[in-house]
DNA sequence: TTAAGCCCTTTAATCGTTTCGCATAATCCC
DNA sequence: GGGATTATGCGAAACGATTAAAGGGCTTAA
């Protein structure tokens, strides 16, 4: 006897095994109709005795509502996709963590989906959460434009950026204040005597592009100049990249005194060459990074770095996709103009790195 | 004109935007009948002559199933919900990122939910996997025993544990042979002439516990004495912990001439606590870790430590899974006895942070 | 007394698939 | 040629929910 046929709900003898109680068994043991009882569950009002019964049925039956019928007719699954361009990466996870927090709380799941930074691959995800029906999308992009999101537009998706946006903000997103954070930190390094200082930027995505921009911004403002060998800006931002763009710069016969790393990968490709060098910081040369703290915490010298509000972007790439998706069940279409883009502030975090030029 | 009610699919004037084509529009457009069409979508025997008309149909209004409503009648979602207990530490998120890999090459999706180290979370989120239907469950437990995985079983999802085992061994799992792991790193430093050894390890978890013993059996092996001020293993595998257990060690008048760490944790704080205190390594103590790599590249000394294959876990908990999943459908439950407990092997990569006292 | 209005209930259609049972056509063997 | 055996195809009933529309008691006011 299968379960919400009448029977008993719990065992049952074709499947072989537990089966859950589905709405039709509450009805029978209840004598309402099914539109009561789904009403009631959905907050609606019931008369008193009803409300009474219903409830004693479902904690008899331990009935939960089958979130998988359900949305197939509200056409909503509650599930988000999120698409990150590498898991692994701390700034990622970081990200990830405040966002499950945050939709964890308003009972949505998430789905997440790694690109391993192909955009090949992210177009593909992205195919994959549209036909997993989510009911929305939040992407920390690999690629740089938005042909990667085509499936979701297409399928009226509501999609949010986080941390980069595309060449033409033709879309939600949440990002900081690259420019301005960038030349920040090399004004710091300016007041304290630096007039030598170098650049290590990717050259592909929005946010890398900002913060050289920001570095450019500030040397030219104290008119200092930006030798070809200083500014290493062709590459990705990555690991390697640092790595070997560091080693670059310590070949040249007029060292700068500074570097400015425009990302964690970044920092730490910058930190593993200084040491193969033997080179220290910031007795030879200061580093200034980005992103997080974990190299400030675990190095013997604490880096200096422009902390990103990471739990920020989480939370607010959340809010603003839940208001995307409130207004297209409302309006019954996606609002096609004002596209929101917020701008969050950065922190620089004042470590041991940077070596006081004037004292 | 509603798609799917015999219009043309596309545009929708109710709704206000496009609709996806439905099965039901290819009935139309093809003159066949639903069970045909159906049959053909997923595999069967078609005449060649409406193979052609399905899939002229299909690309013409861009149909794809709905994989909602094929999963209330299959009863499976193709979603698989992994627990994690920290998506940001390292480890988890490798894991995740080949888990990803590999369930994206079989078309599931990862439903993915941290639970901060807190087992309630840990329980409330399986609960939450499960009203979610997953097919299968992947867990690297913060919790320590199978309490938290209570509605799991309840609902009959096959689960694998990943990591971490529970007392008992109820459950499939994936784990490294972390006691004889633990030894050899032991044996190492005492090839190296090392005899004051001490240990820093958790309390709580199966892992730690294991090369607790580990690290025991070889000190007996080799007769050497485990004084109570070197034997750390009382609190939560942390870098907290770790760091902590760190500078009670330094405080010795006998202080021990190397450290075993258990886990990445422990590893940063270790590290963190000696770059504190000036003491350097191997110079001053030598240090052996566990886990994985980033210390050993991105610190001056690189750290000795055994290396864990991350990205077989997630493999081989995968294939288990999918072992279990393709046997409760054909046996039509799950099978109770018989649990599938993989070890696998870690390698000890050798940095520079042990000092041999024999040269 | 009766029509209107309100509140709650029920009946039945719907969401987009799969699948069971049966009908029909084609193929084969003797 | 006829009955058995294979292929395919079709209609209709699920799957477990939501939700219009219609109905049935009440109260209230003209």
């Amino acid at each position: 006897m299968k379960s919400g046929t009448g029977g008993v709900p719990g065992f049952c003898k074709e499947k072989g095994y537990r089966m859950p109680a589905t709405i039709k068994d509450i009805k029978e043991e209840t004598g309402l109709s099914l539109a009561t009882i789904s009403k009631y569950l959905n907050g609606g009002n019931v008369l008193p005795r009803n409300k009474e019964l219903i409830e004693a049925a479902v904690k008899k039956l331990h009935y939960e509502v089958n979130e998988i019928a359900r949305g197939l007719v509200t056409n909503s699954t509650r599930t988000i996709g999120v698409s990150v361009f590498d898991i692994t990466d701390m700034f990622c996870s970081m990200i990830l963590h405040r966002i499950g927090l945050e939709l964890g709380k308003l009972g949505y799941g998430v789905l997440i989906v790694d690109s391993s930074e192909d955009p090949e691959r992210e177009r593909n995800n992205i195919r994959f959460l549209v036909n997993k029906k989510v009911d929305g999308i939040l992407c920390i992009p690999a690629a740089t434009n938005s042909y990667v999101l085509k499936s979701a537009f297409d399928a009226e998706i509501p999609v949010v950026l986080i941390d980069r946006q595309f060449r033409d903000r033709s879309l939600d997103g949440v990002t900081v204040n690259n420019r301005e954070a960038a030349a920040g930190a090399v004004n710091y390094l300016i007041n304290r005597g630096h007039k030598k200082i170098a650049v290590i930027s990717g050259s592909e995505e929005s946010t890398s592009r900002e913060r050289f921009r920001g570095y450019r911004d500030a040397m030219e403002d104290a008119e200092l100049a930006m030798p070809k060998e200083y500014v290493m800006n062709t590459g990705t931002a990555t690991t390697k990249y640092g790595y070997t763009a560091m080693q670059e710069l310590l070949k040249l016969d007029d060292r700068p005194t500074a570097v400015l790393c425009t990302n964690y990968g970044i920092n730490l490709g910058v930190v593993m060459a200084l040491n193969e060098a033997q080179v220290s910081y910031p007795e030879d040369i200061s580093v200034v990074g980005f992103d997080n703290l974990l190299l400030s915490n675990v190095l013997k010298t604490r880096l200096t770095v422009v902390e990103q509000p990471m739990e920020r972007f989480g939370q607010k790439g959340v809010e603003i996709l839940m208001q995307r998706i409130r207004e297209k069940k409302e309006k019954k279409g996606i609002n096609e103009e004002g596209h929101i883009n917020v701008i969050l502030s950065t922190h620089l975090f004042e470590g041991d790195s940077v070596r006081d030029l004037n004292s």
